[in-house]
DNA sequence: CCACTAGTTTTGACTAATTCAAGAAAACCC
DNA sequence: GGGTTTTCTTGAATTAGTCAAAACTAGTGG
């Protein structure tokens, strides 16, 4: 559980300035992993009072450009971040209520990076996505 | 090269009704690969004269849902389709120009499905985006 | 400790992509 | 062709996110 004086050094490890709505953030996106935007506004309202919500959005973009947190943005959903950064992991979607998980690559660090033919493009980084059901949605399949 | 017969055809193949719109749809996404939605409607347009932009969305659903097309929307990017489904391929994007291209799965038929552990959900299709560069973009990198 | 400056946040308007809803029109079945 | 159901048109609304200018503040150096 990290403290915010944690999230403090996170932010200045990178050169980024210490304010509330950064280390809000930052908190409210560890305790909520794949939170959407409109919920991380709220969660940092609910810590530090009046906040707009385009400081959030800078936060996150500042926060994301400086590989604190990473967005992800599946198909037909908003976008969503998370603080586990660094780790190639993906993400599993429920096509019916859209819960994410996280998901282990199975084939190492670098996963499916090898494409079989790249069309001459330099692939940096390989983003999976599984889409599936989720356990309590594969158990009521039609509800 | 399909004609237009053979795109109504595909239509009455999954039991949906063949308008103008939907045969134009087909055709320009057939032609266009990863257009997005607007150059859609410009190109059907093109074809068929006046057409509102609320039936080309309105097809594109359908046309999705009966697996006639596939929908992909990269983060960042507005949704885009192409017509080549069925055959889990993935593609490549460049993240300076945002050109897209197909690439087929380095691992078979099924590639990277098997999640080491997938939570409890049953997973039915990975979906893989790479990042990288074109080799427009690639060969003068800060322009 | 104070002031300065660059970087942040607030405020408020705005855009782009997509969806909703109701009526008119067209496709398919016979 | 007539009837039914689906599809298209029209026009407005919503949503997520961006733009821009002014007010503010964290970190720096005096």
């Amino acid at each position: 559980m990290p403290t915010p004086s944690d999230f403090e050094r996170m932010l200045r490890d990178v050169a980024l300035r210490v304010t509330g709505p950064r280390v809000a953030v930052l908190s409210a996106v560890h305790d909520n992993p794949h939170a959407d935007t409109e919920s991380i506004i709220g969660a940092v309202r609910g810590q530090l009072g009046a906040v707009s919500h385009q400081a959030v959005y800078d936060v996150l973009k500042a926060l994301t450009g400086a590989g604190l947190l990473r967005r992800i943005q599946p198909r037909g959903s908003v976008a969503r971040y998370e603080t586990r950064v660094g780790d190639n992991h993906h993400h599993v979607v429920c096509r019916s209520c859209d819960a994410i998980a996280d998901i282990d690559c199975a084939v190492g660090h670098a996963p499916c990076l090898s494409a079989s033919d790249d069309h001459g493009f330099s692939i940096d980084e390989a983003e999976v996505i599984y889409w599936g059901l989720c356990p309590d949605c594969s158990t009521r399949p039609s509800s």
